[in-house]
RNA sequence: GCCGUUGUAGCUUAGCUGGUAGAGCACUCGGCUGUUAACCGAGCGGUCGUCGGUUCGAAUCCGACCAGCGGCGCCA
């Protein structure tokens, strides 16, 4: 058995080889017919002939139709008019089963492709896009082992709102109702007492409605969370992991960035360190690139995408005015009315990926923000008890993994960046 | 939640001011010993999103509803 990138090789030729997968394309011509196979690994083409087989043989293989499954044994040729440069003219086969005509052919609608994404995983875009996805993930975790962190796993189903605008799913619990998390943070600050440094890859869930090609309803979520360090240094983290992402994207993925069209050479660009801008900096810079902004508004989509125009690589927006971010922020000893927060915009209009900044870790402090946005101290009990007990500094972040795998790969909406996108107007398949 | 937009064969679509619904792909059959989203010929395939209205006559005009997509707000 032999996987079809192993026999695109020189080694092979003449050899006999065993290849299984699915038929990518298939056509006749004459006597002849030609299967391009694909299997996880590529696609190579296969010649049917009444050479190596009996007509009734090179009858049923002709017969075969797209995404029909099949195991081919053959001899390798090089053959420079084959799509991949290499030919297997088969001599046995074992048909596993011949569909009926496969749904997905091409010139395809949207609608459709995400009515039958079950389908269109297989084609070679979105083997791409999960094959980029699988580094993506694996190269989170990487960077954070690599850099002393420990991998924690949160609870899903909550009994309490870290962030109080966002909507809430609501599911049955017993008797009682409780809610999917929208944010592990709360849950990773427990860890730091003992770990110190923590990360995790867990589901999110937000109830908003939106309607937006940067929206999902179900969505990865990474965050990490880091005993004793400060707002900047928080930020030459991030930076230098998403720089390991890209690079180890750009190293293992250059064919699926191909597939997918994605300008490589604007990658490698991504390095650190990424420009700080000051909010209130932002702003000053907003009015002179003509942009309706003043102190005191938060960013919108449109900002964010007019604001990037004017960079190539990522930039975090840091001390945000205290007006516009959740309570647990730490204000700015220097300038109280500002908090030690970054949120990191992606460039080529694709917006906010990460938002982090430092915890208020003073408990009077706290109890003092949270009354000011109105939250009961009772359901924060076990928030609050953290900074009774050898409370500490420290500071973390969340990213939207579907949103960094978007802008990575540069696809139109985020949908198309994750196999099963959950938006409010879709849950199937 | 607000605003906009789209809905014709399994898929992608043409159909302009109302007059018997047309094509390409897929599939089936036939032709071609080197095809590259092959090509050539034939066949199969449609309650024009749903319901109602105007009209001698509606895919086309009007209304309501349903579904998808996009934008805003909110966020990662």
């Amino acid at each position: 058995m032999h996987s079809i990138a192993e026999v695109l090789n020189k080694d092979y030729i003449g050899k006999d080889v065993t290849l299984h997968g699915w038929i990518y394309r298939i056509r006749t011509s004459g006597k002849l017919t030609f299967i391009i196979l694909r299997d996880s690994t590529g696609l190579i083409q296969l010649l049917s002939s009444t050479k190596s087989l009996t007509p009734e043989q090179h009858r049923e293989l002709s017969g075969l139709t797209v995404e029909s499954s099949l195991e081919v044994t053959g001899t390798v040729r090089e053959d420079t008019r084959a799509i991949t440069g290499f030919e297997v003219e088969i001599h046995s086969y074992r048909i596993f089963q011949r569909n009926e005509s496969f749904p997905i052919s091409r010139d395809l609608g949207e609608e459709f492709l995400l009515d039958n994404r079950h389908l269109w995983i297989r084609s070679r875009e979105f083997t791409a896009v999960l094959k980029v996805r699988s580094t993506i993930f694996k190269a989170f975790a990487d960077f954070y082992y690599n850099n002393g962190f420990y991998q924690v796993q949160p609870p899903i189903m909550v009994s309490t709102a870290t962030e109080g605008g966002s909507t809430l799913f609501k599911v049955p619990f017993f008797g009682e109702e409780v809610s999917l998390s929208q944010s592990s943070q709360f849950y990773l600050e427990t860890f730091i007492f003992s770990l110190e440094k923590v990360f995790t890859i867990s589901p999110s869930f937000r109830a908003e409605k939106s309607r937006t090609r940067r929206h999902l309803t179900e969505y990865w979520h990474a965050e990490a969370e880091v005993a004793w360090i400060g707002n900047e240094e928080m930020m030459k983290i991030e930076e230098r992991m998403i720089e390991y992402i890209v690079s180890e994207v750009i190293r293992h993925n250059e064919e699926d960035l191909k597939i997918l069209g994605r300008d490589i050479e604007f990658l490698r660009n991504i390095r650190a360190p990424f420009q700080r801008i000051r909010y209130a900096d932002l702003m000053k810079m907003a009015q002179e690139w003509g942009l309706p902004l003043k102190y005191g508004d938060d960013l919108g989509a449109d900002e964010e995408r007019e604001i990037m125009v004017h960079f190539d690589k990522p930039v975090f927006v840091t001390h945000f005015p205290k007006s516009l971010k959740t309570f647990y922020h730490m204000p700015d000893p220097e300038n109280p009315d500002e908090i030690l927060c970054h949120d990191l915009l992606a460039p080529e209009g694709y917006g906010e990926i990460i938002g982090g900044g430092e915890r208020i870790w003073d408990l009077k402090q706290l109890e003092q923000r949270m009354a000011e946005s109105n939250l009961d101290p009772k359901d924060y009990y076990w928030y609050l008890d953290l900074r009774k007990y050898g409370s500490i500094p420290h500071s973390g972040f969340g990213l939207g993994m579907d949103r960094l795998a978007w802008w990575i790969m540069k696809q139109e909406t985020i949908r198309d960046a994750i196999p099963y996108p959950r938006t409010i107007r879709r849950i199937k398949p």
